[in-house]
DNA sequence: GCCAACGTTGGC
DNA sequence: GCCAACGTTGGC
């Protein structure tokens, strides 16, 4: 199974969003960066993905939840209502991706960005690197295991 | 609220 | 195809 993170801020959706209702899958749409668009859509049934809050007080990582849809037309750029809509997009040639994602846990405490920066082992990580932009990024199985880690001992 | 960094747009 | 202008992201 792959290993993902994806940005959010908590104020539109976040980690407390999945745990209140666990069983109910969330449609990750609105993702207009089409860097971001393919690692979506590279995403698997099954996949494990961090929750990271971003642009808030407290920014850092949250919690785990799990691919449960693998990538589809996302339904927003077909809505003219929609602040995602794309009038560009057609049934035919959909140009963004959702996917759906449910409930896994939230972490023992929130991973701070700062803490983030200072692990040796995320040096390659995007998301740690200034100015970047990169909304949904792909993680290592060493880069997931060094954040888990940071959660400290229970 | 500020502003640096970045991606996208559109004129040429 | 270049690149300046613009809008957005996101940490501080």
């Amino acid at each position: 199974m792959a290993k993902w993170l994806v940005k959010t801020e908590p104020d539109e959706c976040s980690i407390d969003d999945f745990a209140h209702r666990p069983e109910k899958p969330i449609t990750w749409d609105g993702v207009r960066n089409y860097q971001a668009r393919n690692f979506l859509a590279a995403m698997a049934e099954g996949d494990e993905v961090f929750i990271y809050h971003s642009s808030c007080r407290h920014i850092g990582v949250a919690g785990v939840v799990r691919v449960v849809r693998a990538a589809y037309p996302d339904p927003a750029q077909f809505d003219p209502d929609s602040p995602y809509y794309d009038p560009k997009s057609t049934a035919e040639k959909p140009r963004w991706q959702a996917v759906d994602m449910q409930f896994q846990r939230k972490l023992k405490r929130l991973v701070a960005l700062d803490e983030l920066k200072n692990i040796a082992g995320l040096e390659g990580l995007p998301l740690v690197k200034r100015g970047n932009r990169l909304s949904v990024m792909p993680l290592s199985d060493e880069h997931w295991q060094t954040i888990l880690q940071q959660q400290g001992p229970d």
